[in-house]
DNA sequence: GGTACATCCTCTAGCTACTGGAGGTTCAAG
DNA sequence: CTTGAACCTCCAGTAGCTAGAGGATGTACC
């Protein structure tokens, strides 16, 4: 039986977010001692395992969500799983397209800086005025 | 003079968004009708044009903040637009590689489900086992 | 002048995925 | 039996918007 604190530990989780996953449902109601505090056991181990590693891998709690039910259903076809997977990769790799124009707009912002005075800095100066830019960057952040 | 409707279209922003930067003093308050609705000239359409350039960069609300203020002061040594631009480089270039490390892992997944039943699924039983990880992905999300 | 209706106003709440803190209780070791 | 780390609940805050309720204003047309 692990406490909240080793559970978090083992998974690399914080106490919170695993309280935090509970309320939301991601997380079952696990036992309690007598005096009100969780117990775990290693399914609830795996579970967490399961989500923190499908975060890292850029899944929405969502999609993990959709991935849990699945695998708590094994005799039905994996194509759900795999969809959710290939949805995951698209957007991975359009975040790749967009994250690239950025840094070639960056660099190239870095690069032209003279190093003078504000009035003349390119930095600034591509900043002003969007029709300077080479790339394609629309949308926004990452 | 503009509404705050057509600074909107002409800056791809939403109405909203305008009022939020307003609020939170990244736009300053401009002049009203009597009926008081906002009405924008030139130097609030720049300014607008300036944060959602930088905000398509990827920049941070606060960095613009750091950015707007040396644009105003165009004496000073441009170091530090300099500075904020290489930190935003940077930052740009860490996520790239975390991404593709993603992108790997998830094509990896991907490829290798044969698409028979959850119970063998490879994109499933990938997120249950960390160690089946060729690419370090450490970190969550982007 | 009157009316229709798109656009504007303020205010509040919601989104994702957590994170932090206050103020108080429980557990385990010694 | 005491100590101190770890636990508990509840509330608020983070970034950067976005959406909606309920009502006022601006403008074009007759």
């Amino acid at each position: 039986m692990l406490t909240i604190g080793s559970l978090a530990q083992k998974t690399g989780t914080k106490v919170q977010t695993i309280r935090y996953y509970e309320q939301i449902g991601m997380m079952p109601e696990p036992g309690r001692t007598a005096g009100g505090q969780r117990r775990y056991g290693d399914p609830e181990l795996d579970r967490l395992a399961f989500i923190r590693h499908a975060r890292q891998l850029g899944f929405s709690l969502e999609a993990i969500r959709e991935l849990l039910d699945l695998s708590d259903q094994p005799d039905r076809p994996c194509h759900e799983a795999d969809a959710i997977a290939r949805r995951q990769l698209k957007q991975v790799e359009q975040r790749l397209a967009r994250l690239e124009a950025l840094r070639t707009e960056l660099k190239r912002m870095v690069h032209d800086c003279s190093g003078g005075q504000t009035a003349d800095c390119r930095v600034l100066e591509v900043l002003r005025d969007h029709s300077e830019c080479l790339t394609d960057h629309a949308g926004i952040g990452a």
